[in-house]
DNA sequence: ATTATCTATAGATCTATAGATAATGC
DNA sequence: ATTATCTATAGATCTATAGATAATGC
């Protein structure tokens, strides 16, 4: 009776699926960054990567499924371009600036076509319940925490003032990341990446001089 | 020859003809806060409104005449929700704190029924040209320049810093009423509010000590 | 008061496309 | 994977009509 009843599949997907399947959530994480995840439709993403609908429609259960999985791959993406990176610098202080530096050189990288995923979309599912909405809040949760843990052992090592509001400090750095995606979306100007960078930078010169004691 | 050839209509619109549009555009400016400007269909607006779909549409042209129609009544509800009242306060430092408290009022006053309107709008259209983006962004622009004028108006005073880079400070003021927004639309929480009022007073008190000079 | 015209709307209908399913080929 | 097909809905157009308005006749 081994190997009965599971809900594994019995062999493996055969590597061309799989790749088909990447070419297909490749595409719909550019696509989604602009069109966004509901204007992302399954008639011009097959278009796009020139297989018939129903082929494509194959590789998932449902229109939110492929959204589900759309957000995952941005998320791996991000990971490798953005994360992982940042997260080989020291703890503290240096890993604040290296997750700043991260996401705003994917921007000028043009990791993906139209700024951050995860920005363009949360703001377009923050008003639509959801699984999609639910799981885009919870990445920018943990996106969030980072900088939390990062600032928190930069408080540890003294670089920041020990009655520093590390939230209220989260949200400002946040804040900037958010908005400079917009303005570099809107103009493709470099120069507002500098405007985020210096504005970050003295944020937390203030917090590190002390200015935020109890 | 007189009154051939004019564009003008022989008599003025029926009064119930305004208001149907008024009607219309209201449900439209709420809906669009939600779904955005190109999740917002025709259909779904009428049966909101309890219309037929050819009689609203009869008040349009095409849909891109329905959404530019639909900024426009958005920003008339703005006006008289934030920028009017706040234009009331006295120039200066004291007009920039108004700016800021009149906006975040309006969130907590839910004047649309996810936030702000253009924050929305703004991050849906960023990346898809047009005329709907264009007018949002001019719009987005025209409020940066509020902060940018009361602002010169607050250095002249001597309310700020000589030196100040008063962009700067716009794009950080804006980053930070950009965030709140939507943080606010995710967690509807009141505390997230002051997050941003208290990070806004921050900066302009580091403007007003001196910090910025040249 | 009558006639003509115009406005605002409804209902029917058109084409295109959405998401989704079934049968089939390789 | 494909092709064929289904239902629902998108934006858009057309015709018909109720009711308001304007010009005219008496």
């Amino acid at each position: 009776m081994i190997s009965e009843n599971r809900s594994t599949p019995r062999r493996k997907p055969r590597a061309d699926g799989l790749a088909s399947r990447q070419t297909i959530l490749d595409a719909a994480c550019r696509l989604a960054t602009t069109h966004g995840l509901e204007g992302l439709s399954i008639g011009e993403l097959a278009k796009t990567i020139g297989m018939s609908k129903s082929g494509l429609y194959a590789h998932f259960k449902s229109k939110e499924e492929l959204q589900l999985a759309t957000i995952d791959a941005a998320l791996s993406i991000f990971g490798a371009e953005v994360l992982t990176p940042a997260l080989k610098s020291p703890p503290g202080l240096p890993r604040v600036h290296a997750l700043v530096s991260a996401f705003l050189d994917h921007l000028s990288r043009r990791v993906f076509p139209a700024g951050c995923f995860f920005a363009t979309v949360a703001s377009q599912l923050a008003a639509r319940p959801g699984r999609p909405r639910d799981r885009i809040v919870a990445i920018q949760q943990s996106w969030a925490a980072e900088f939390s843990k990062a600032l928190d052992q930069a408080r540890a090592a003294g670089d920041i003032a020990p009655g520093t509001d590390l939230a209220q400090l989260v949200f400002e750095i946040n804040a900037m990341l958010f908005l400079v995606n917009f303005e570099w979306v809107v103009t493709q100007d470099p120069g507002v990446l500098e405007k985020a960078r210096s504005g970050v930078k003295r944020l937390l010169e203030a917090a590190g001089a002390g200015r935020r004691e109890p």
